[in-house]
DNA sequence: TAAATAGGTTAGTAATACTTACTTACCTTA
DNA sequence: TAAGGTAAGTAAGTATTACTAACCTATTTA
C-alpha cells in the first residue's frame, strides 16, 4: 500500500517519510507534529533529525519521492505523439490524473510548499521548472509548426494551462472530492484550444 | 499609508491587524511570531488574544479587511457592461489588478489560508464563494444569450478563468515580480475566448 | 583487534502560541 | 456624584513543539 521509496535508504528514513505521507492525507503539514510523525513511523523523534535538516526538509524529500512517480507517469505518456496540441492535451490529462492518483503529492505541491521561500531553492522545484519548461517548448514548437496561432503569447498559454490544471485539482485536494479527470481535461482542452466564444 | 480599517474597532485591534499586514509583505505567515506582531503593533502579546481566537483567526480577519477593498473595486467595474464576455474580461483584468495592487491580500488568499481546513468555514471564504458564484452566473447568462458556445461546461470555464488568474499572480506574489496586468489579462482573454488552436 | 561507521535512543532546551489573573480608564444611570 | 459595570490593555506565566547533544550498540573495515 505504502512504499514508494525503493532506494537503499535506511529503514528508519523510509518509515519516517511514509509516516508523513500517511498523516498528510488527513491533516495539513503544520498541524502534524514531529511527535506524530515519530510515533506513526515507530521511531523516536530524534531520528528524524538524523536524516532531515528540519521538518520542512522532510517535507521536500517526501515531495521529491512522489515526484518520481509523477515524472515516470508523465514521460511514459507524451513521447509517442507527434501533434503538439495532442501533446499538450496529454500533459493536461496526465497531470490531472497524476494529481488525482497521488493526492498527497498534489496537496504538498499546491498548498504546502509554496509559501516557504527556501522551497524555491530545493531540488523539487528544479523538477517543476523542467516540467514547466517542457510545456513551453511544446507551445513554441506548436507555433512554429502552425498548429497554434502565432498571436498567442507562449507564457500566457502556459499559465492558462497550468492554472487550469491546478485549479481543477483544488476541490479534490482540499475537500477530497472525486474528479472525473478524463471529462474535466476534455472540457479544459476544449476551452483552451477551441475557445469559449461563439 | 496603512489604515484600511475604518470600522469602530478598538485602536489596539486595528494596530494588530495592520501590524500583521505589514509583516506579511516580507515574511510568510508561519515565520511571523506573535511577539513580532505585538512589538510591531506596539501592544502586548496578550491583547492579540483579546480580539482574536488564535493566530489564524487574526489572519482570516486581516484577509476579510482586504476583501472589502477587493469587492468594492470589482463591483465598481462590472455593472455598467452589457456583454457577458466583456464582463468576464473585466473581471479577469480587475482581479489581476486587485491582486497586483494588494499583494498581501493575494499572498494570504493564494498561499496561506488554503491549507487550513477551518478557513473554509470562515466569513472570508463566504466572500470567495460569492465572487466565484458571480462568475458562474455570468457564464450561464452568456450561454443563454448565445455569446458563449453551448457545448462549454460552465464549471470548467470558471475553473480555467480562476486558475489562469491565480497562476498569473503567483510569480508576482512569490518572487515580487512586476506584472503588466493589462497585457497579461489581454493575453489570457485572447486564449480563453478565442482559443489557442489555429 | 581496534576503530570507525551506521542506525538508533534518551533526555533534554529554547522558542513560541496561547492563558490567566490583574490593572486602569471610561461610561452609565440612579 | 458616586457606584457599578465594562472595555482596553498589561504582566507573568504554561504547555507544546521543533530541534539538539550526548550516548548506545552492532556491524563493517583496516
Amino acid at each position: 500500500m505504502e512504499s514508494e521509496q525503493k532506494k537503499s535508504y535506511p529503514p528508519g528514513k523510509i518509515k519516517i517519510m511514509n509516516a508523513l505521507s500517511e498523516l498528510m492525507r488527513e491533516k495539513d503539514f503544520h498541524s502534524i507534529t514531529t511527535a506524530d510523525i515519530a510515533t506513526t513511523a515507530g521511531v523516536t523523534e530524534g531520528l528524524i533529525y538524523k536524516y532531515f535538516k528540519d521538518k520542512k526538509d522532510l517535507l521536500y524529500q517526501v515531495l521529491n519521492g512522489h515526484f518520481q512517480t509523477f515524472q515516470n507517469y508523465i514521460v511514459s505518456k507524451i513521447e509517442t505523439r507527434k501533434s503538439n496540441i495532442e501533446k499538450l492535451s496529454i500533459i493536461i490529462k496526465t497531470t490531472l490524473k497524476s494529481y488525482s492518483i497521488n493526492r498527497v503529492f498534489a496537496r504538498i505541491l499546491l498548498l504546502e510548499v509554496r509559501n516557504s521561500p527556501n522551497y524555491f531553492e530545493s531540488d523539487a522545484y528544479d523538477m517543476v521548472k523542467i516540467y514547466s519548461r517542457t510545456i513551453l517548448d511544446i507551445i513554441n514548437q506548436g507555433i512554429k509548426d502552425g498548429e497554434i496561432k502565432e498571436d498567442i503569447d507562449p507564457h500566457a498559454l502556459r499559465q492558462v494551462i497550468l492554472g487550469s490544471i491546478e485549479h481543477a485539482c483544488l476541490g479534490e485536494v482540499i475537500f477530497g472530492k472525486e474528479l472525473d479527470t478524463d471529462k474535466v481535461s476534455e472540457h479544459i482542452c476544449n476551452i483552451i484550444f477551441r475557445g469559449a466564444k461563439k
